[in-house]
DNA sequence: ATAATAGTGTCTTTCAGACAGTATAGT
DNA sequence: ACTATACTGTCTGAAAGACACTATTAT
């Protein structure tokens, strides 16, 4: 490429640039904001039965203003020398303390109040962590960081058919428990279809103790990592180096919320996994194979 | 919620926000780019036979540094008091003159040389557009939008197994065509898989007249639409109110690059559409059924 | 024996792919 | 009659869903 191009004011490209003005219009802030998702077991409720799988996000308690004292996702600012990828990497490390695990970028939130502070873009990446691979560390972190058992169910859809289409009405319940603190919200979602453009649109009705538009980005990532599961192999990314196929199917089970049977799970997991010739021990009764990942 | 809450300085969150100030970090500056296709009919090549149909996207020429010449896709600065979503909208409507049209948020790009200027972040959109809808407009602009031809096509794909797990990589080649330019570029995409964590790079091998890392976003873009549009009725917003199946058909069959079976296809979108009683006229052979788009 | 989980076989229905056939306009 | 397109019927095989059955450990 010739660059010796000159533009209407007669400079050079490198004349350009180095005499370039970055201007004096205002600037948003841009941030990361980490969704980190494991799944880990549930107390025994009985003798010899399976221990039970709860999907769990992490999130981080405000110290100050605004939102003080409720829970926010991980995140910070991006710096100007690093990429988005390179800033959630980071935050992922300080937060979890692991180097090389699944991250993927989910979306960009940019209305205009979301934070009240300044004008600030965020966008969100997904990360999903084996709990067996996490130290305690995350939980006695000095910015009161704790993982919250995730739950999120539609329990209301409306259609309404319009003249040129339809609209239709969601509203999810969010709702993030541990043993000290219960946070929910509802968020409402709204496709609207009219001569034949489809819309979406997504809103917090009403939200307790989770700060920001958090709860709206919670649920967004909640909605893509149930969608993804179905036709990619992330669940693994959840799984310990060896595990039974009755655990992935508990897996597969709490982040679909639904209940799955055994032999068609099976089935359809059966070219993602490899037989080892190990077996669980000392579980109250048949013990089972061990598999792993297949990375076809 | 409690809003008289005080902070470790003792102020409320009034005060707070009262006495807030942004900071003096230098920020990146954030854009939108806009993905913004459309299909059009190719001249009839024989006397009666059916005109064929082309992927369109519309581009802008650079009147100034930096890639001075070459063509970048639309988009612009997001200001401070709209939305990502209120800027793509923006833009949409200064380029194309519509306001109703589909539109999508895909990804944000943020690597710290992608501009040579300054810092940019930028989030793609992707819009589809009824060309029928569009009025010659965008041709004649004074910012010399022009539409391209789109292909693009994987010409290459290697795999490498390692110890634990394996690495994809893969060539496309993407080429953008009018009457009176050719641009082109390659692009790859490395799946690296190992210890069960998967991670893709997408990276610009050679870009030929396209400005930017925009080679990227257009292959990336593509990459979704054709993705989508297997399982989402987005298709329709490329098509005029009234259309023959065998033109929905050829929207199809350009987006994915394939051919598809005529009476498949009609059974896989037969509960999108609904029958008209309208027929077409005057084509060299026996006229079709009109169909509209059935929003269910 | 019984509780609890592990693991398999198979029937049915649904859907995708392939292909062959019939129908109807213009020239 | 012939060309070009429109439209339909049906065979096949793969995959998804439902369900029933057998197996193996600990108490």
């Amino acid at each position: 490429m010739d660059n010796k191009l000159k533009n209407k004011q007669g400079l050079t490209e490198e004349e350009f640039l180095k005499t370039y003005d970055a201007g004096e219009y205002e600037r948003p802030s841009v941030t990361v904001d980490m969704l980190i998702f494991t799944v880990t077991d549930q107390e025994k409720e009985s003798y010899r039965k399976l221990p039970e799988k709860v999907l769990r996000l992490l999130m981080i308690k405000r110290g100050d203003h605004p939102y003080i004292g409720q829970w926010a996702l991980p995140g910070g600012f991006v710096n100007m020398d690093e990429s988005m990828d390179e800033a959630a990497r980071r935050e992922l490390k300080e937060e979890t303390n692991i180097d090389n695990i699944y991250m993927e970028q989910l979306y960009t939130w940019g209305d205009v109040g979301r934070d009240p502070r300044t004008r600030i873009i965020s966008t969100s990446y997904m990360s999903l962590v084996d709990s067996h691979s996490l130290d305690v560390k995350a939980n006695d972190d000095a910015d009161d960081a704790k993982w919250f058992t995730v739950s999120c169910k539609l329990f209301q859809e409306q259609k309404t058919v319009t003249p040129a289409g339809y609209i239709l009405q969601r509203l999810f319940k969010l709702i993030l428990s541990n043993e000290d603190d219960i946070l929910s919200a509802t968020i409402k979602i709204v496709k609207t279809v009219e001569n034949r453009v489809t819309k979406i649109e997504r809103e917090i009705v009403e939200s307790e103790g989770i700060a920001f538009d958090h709860a709206k980005i919670i649920e967004y990532g909640i909605e893509r990592l149930r969608n993804k599961i179905e036709y990619t192999d992330i669940a693994f990314n959840l799984m310990p180096e060896l595990f039974t196929l009755t655990q992935l199917q508990q897996v597969y089970e709490i982040i679909l919320d639904t209940e799955l049977l055994k032999a068609n799970f099976r089935r359809k997991i059966s070219d993602m996994v490899i037989e080892t010739n190990e077996y669980t021990k000392d579980a109250g009764h048949r013990p089972s194979k061990l598999f792993r990942f297949n990375p076809n």
